[in-house]
DNA sequence: CGGCAAACCTGCGAGC
DNA sequence: TGCTCGCAGGTTTGCC
């Protein structure tokens, strides 16, 4: 389900209620998501405090106050919901459930299990097998025009499956490179080599400003996400090409009955949504 | 090494 | 109504 908005948004959300927190009882329903539960996690996390609550790329980063950080990463269809009365019955995929000190339960449920959790220690967090290969916080200073042509220089990828790599900015998926290649103007099925310079500078600005909008609108809900408090977000009515295959293009004044609109293509098995006029 | 398809798993909507 | 098929916001593996 979430790319960085959305992980965002359930980061703010839980770092307005948990953090300060001290985790009093853990409930773990299962051995394993994507990757097996740490082991003793009941052990580990009952009587931490919280003492912050941050992302990277798209994991949630849970610090406690024994220098271990609990990571969650939500995988396709991941959630974590704030659960204000406890007597409510569980749901089906509830795989961890957390009840922090002021009675306020947190749970974490995924049905494609797509998702994982993991402890890891605060010092040791970027030479963690899943943080060492990440690239850059595309809203953060580290990522710009020059940063980006270099992680493309050479590459004959086309420029969508580059941007899906984590290894080359770490936090987009599939919603948010389509609608940043269209508001760059930059076609999906470019090589990644090939953006450079000026268009380089352009693809980061629209990256940038995509996720700003999204963040701002609480991310995106198609299926099932849902903000720690359970509100949705409405990026997904601000959406100009993702599912809209066959729709008009924002901006083109072209027929849509003779052009048909926005395009669905196929890309490393991954739909890709794209109008073949503006983008080039 | 690079690039792609397939695999992991469940749920839902479309179409017959 | 009920079935089957295809598709879904991610990441990893394994094959060419």
């Amino acid at each position: 389900m979430p790319e960085l908005p959305e992980v965002e948004t359930v980061a703010r959300g839980l770092a307005a209620s948990l953090e300060g927190h001290v985790i009093v009882k853990v409930q773990q329903n299962r051995a394993d998501l994507r990757i097996p539960f740490p082991p003793n996690l009941k052990t580990r996390l009952e009587g931490r405090r919280v003492i912050h609550i941050g992302r990277r790329a798209k994991y949630l980063l849970l610090s406690l106050d024994d220098g271990q950080i609990l990571v969650v990463h939500l995988g396709m269809s991941g959630s974590v919901v704030i659960r204000h009365d406890p007597s409510l019955p569980p749901q089906p995929h509830d795989h961890l459930v957390l009840t922090a000190d002021d009675g306020v339960v947190y749970v974490l449920n995924d049905p494609r299990r797509f998702g994982l959790v993991e402890m890891v220690a605060a010092d040791r967090l970027d030479e963690h097998r899943l943080f060492a290969g990440l690239g850059p916080e595309p809203l953060g200073n580290a990522f710009n025009g020059k940063s980006l042509a270099k992680a493309f220089a050479g590459k004959k990828t086309p420029v969508k499956a580059a941007l899906l790599d984590q290894r080359v900015v770490a936090g987009l998926g599939n919603i948010y490179v389509c609608e940043a290649l269209f508001r760059s103007g930059i076609s999906p099925l470019r090589l990644a080599g090939t953006v450079k310079g000026a268009k380089a500078e352009l693809l980061v600005q629209s990256i940038r400003q995509v996720l700003d909008l999204a963040i701002a609108a609480g991310g995106s809900s198609l299926k099932d996400f849902v903000h720690a408090d359970g509100e949705l977000g409405y990026f997904q009515h601000s959406f100009t090409v993702y599912d809209r295959e066959g729709r008009a293009c924002p901006g083109c004044t072209c027929d849509i009955a003779q052009t048909g609109g926005i395009e669905r293509i196929v890309q490393s098995g991954r739909s890709t949504f794209y109008c073949p006029r503006k983008q080039r």
